[in-house]
DNA sequence: TAGATTGTTAATCGATTAACAATC
DNA sequence: TAGATTGTTAATCGATTAACAATC
């Protein structure tokens, strides 16, 4: 079976995948020191993984690599980029203008690896109609219109959990791929729709389950405050 | 083994615990609606997981339920609450008060799960000096007094990826047990410190990748527009 | 009681690591 | 060439699911 049959088969680990793109990030930094190759050892050290795994995660999408020499950062970049779909645009429509909204339209990082943010859109009168950055925030309801004109793709839901599922079913009526969501809630979607689903409390819950568990392996580390 | 063992020897699948706060959310949105118990079918069906899995991922903790009646909803938010270590405030040190930085703190998601930013710190001059909701941003030279005098040992980190390892280096130094961190940038951190990571740009990768494989899966699905 | 549901063991499935021939 | 490093197979490790006796 071919590297590519295997992708379109979905036998690539998840984990596997999101790692890419912590290699790409690291790729991308190495680049402006100017070095030319890299070996899956150094990237694996560089990422506290192993080299096997760079390998092996690499090995799911092709050959990139020159046995005795490495990889050619350069050209790995180009590779992982479009495997990822990154070597082209992305319209992103973003769904709630709140102060976290705010932020990840602010948020510079984005636009860098080629995701635009080209409608902003939310229900609250007191922001519709308000320009920001060269755009002007939409009513919800131009949500369907807006994403057919405007070639948009994917959306970025930073809304309320009451509201974030009926905003995700319109992102679905309007026709977009995918959805990266920032409500505290599971969305309930099609599987032809993307989804991508970041819940800060629970990560914030995780630190703290961490911090006890850490406490608890070594108890006679920590005594804490007032000793 | 008792449980207890189990989770001191980290026999515990991080997946489960993450998997943890999604049931204690959903627990939590019930809990409004009334109802008393719930049995792991149901409460599996919500979150899109098996029965097997929220089993098994409760029995690391202990046994809570009741065969034949199922889980009490208020006795299990009491005792995920106490797993994550949830059951008590944490005070959080917040670093970096750009738009990301400001925008976690005005989300109340965290207050309301006990994690209570009670200090903020920057090192640009034009923020430090500013007050915020009761509170001051800080030069982050007072980090380490700051932390000792206000028992902090959580710290969430929004600057940018230049600085990163750095103001990690003087959470460190300061004592903090505990870092959140949205800069792209993987952390070089002692064993003892606990650590979740967010890169928004990583999660939106993943998105286009997961709707290229959708789109290389259904080929005929999605002609595109101009068709 | 009969039906429902837990907690846990064993079976399955998937992901990571180790090892090494092929290659530069 | 000798040393370095890849790509890939096989072995190991870990997580999920199925099954079912125990229990209410």
């Amino acid at each position: 079976m071919s590297a590519d049959e295997k992708e379109s088969q979905n036998l690539v680990p998840k984990a596997a995948a999101a790692r890419l793109s912590l290699y790409l990030r690291h790729l991308e930094s190495l680049r402006i020191t100017g070095a030319s190759t890299i070996s899956s050892k150094e990237l694996a050290r560089a990422l506290g993984v192993t080299a096997a795994q760079v390998r092996k995660d690499l090995g799911y999408f092709g050959q990139f690599g020159f046995p005795g020499i490495g990889y050619k950062i350069e050209n790995l970049i180009v590779e992982i980029r479009k495997i990822l779909g990154t070597d082209r645009i992305w319209n992103v429509a973003l769904v709630g203008y709140g102060s976290l909204g705010a932020a990840l339209f602010r948020y510079r990082g984005f636009e860098k690896q080629g995701f635009r943010i080209s409608a902003i859109f939310d229900n609250n009168p007191a922001v519709i109609g308000q320009p920001v950055g060269g755009l002007l925030v939409k009513n919800i309801t131009a949500l369907a219109h807006a994403v057919a004109e405007g070639d948009i793709s994917l959306g970025i839901m930073a809304v309320p959990a009451e509201t974030a599922q009926e905003v995700a079913d319109a992102l679905v009526s309007a026709g977009i791929s995918g959805i990266f969501n920032f409500a505290p809630v599971v969305l309930n979607l099609p599987e032809n729709v993307a989804y991508v689903s970041i819940d800060l409390t629970v990560q914030l819950e995780q630190l703290s389950f961490h911090v006890k568990q850490l406490r608890e392996d070594a108890p006679f580390e920590d005594p804490g405050p007032g000793i």
